[in-house]
DNA sequence: TCTGAAAATCATCCCCA
DNA sequence: TGGGGATGATTTTCAGA
């Protein structure tokens, strides 16, 4: 990985639909070592895939919420849970922590009656689990935009 | 938005490459109107752009904490520390929350102490923080990997 | 709004340096 | 590894239904 792949990965994360010599002329090479570079960091596992960023309020998403979770330490329930959560899709994101709490959600709804259907069916109901605790969120303060690449 | 475009949307946030053809061809409708969709829905800002998703280990960024942080409550204060968020690229994401703490961030860095003098230098300095607490993410539980789209 | 066809652009492969 | 050129896909636009 030399500074060309770390541009490459710059540009792709900046626009994921750049051509492949768009793309090459960025990052100063001719179209075919810069495609034979993006399939390499492709296989490589590096480019994990490409995605389209959509507004969460377009897609009645607009309400997030962090939640606390306490889950009982052994490692069936710990299993269970995180095996349960990939099953809610409402929950966009999630974090096994050390310390406490041990686990942090990231929720997006419609609004807050949603969360209040999603919070009693889903959450308070799943196994193990100690307590629930969870924060409105009131601004993105700064969006997902991708991993700073360095040098 | 139909049902046509939420399909759309749920493509490509799958796969954000997808040539237009596959698109159409995915959501039963032929290549020309697809398009006009998918520009549609970039104008409307529905789609807000597009990403290649990198994996974090392979660019130096592995090792990821959570901030807790607390900052005095006046709005100077508050715009000036979500100003200056923006300007630490390890910070990967940020929301500001109702009730405590005021603030959490997402923070991606190479190691323990990467994330030593991120903090020394760069957290306990910005200006009106009154109280910064790291938790160190074990486990991905569930990657951002883009929101629901019902219907 | 969709379809279909035509023109321009692009991806992709192969081979040479 | 990088470059150039041939070939087949793909995007993009436009007229018509």
């Amino acid at each position: 990985m030399d500074d060309i792949d770390r541009n490459i990965l710059r540009e792709l994360q900046n626009d994921g639909r750049l051509t492949n010599q768009e793309l090459a002329a960025r990052v100063g090479l001719s179209a075919s070592p810069c495609m034979r570079r993006v399939r390499q960091l492709e296989l490589d596992g590096v480019i994990q895939g490409y995605r389209a960023v959509v507004a969460p309020e377009a897609v009645g998403r607009g309400f997030e919420v962090l939640v606390s979770i306490e889950v009982r330490r052994d490692r069936e329930t710990v299993e269970a849970f995180e095996a349960a959560l990939q099953d809610i899709p409402d929950v966009i994101e999630a974090h096994r922590l050390f310390g406490s709490p041990g686990c942090l959600l990231r929720i997006a709804v419609a609004d807050l009656a949603a969360y209040e259907r999603l919070w009693i069916e889903r959450l308070t109901t799943l196994a193990g689990v100690t307590e629930v605790n969870s924060q409105i969120i009131m601004k993105r303060i700064k969006e997902p935009q991708g991993l700073p690449v360095d040098g």
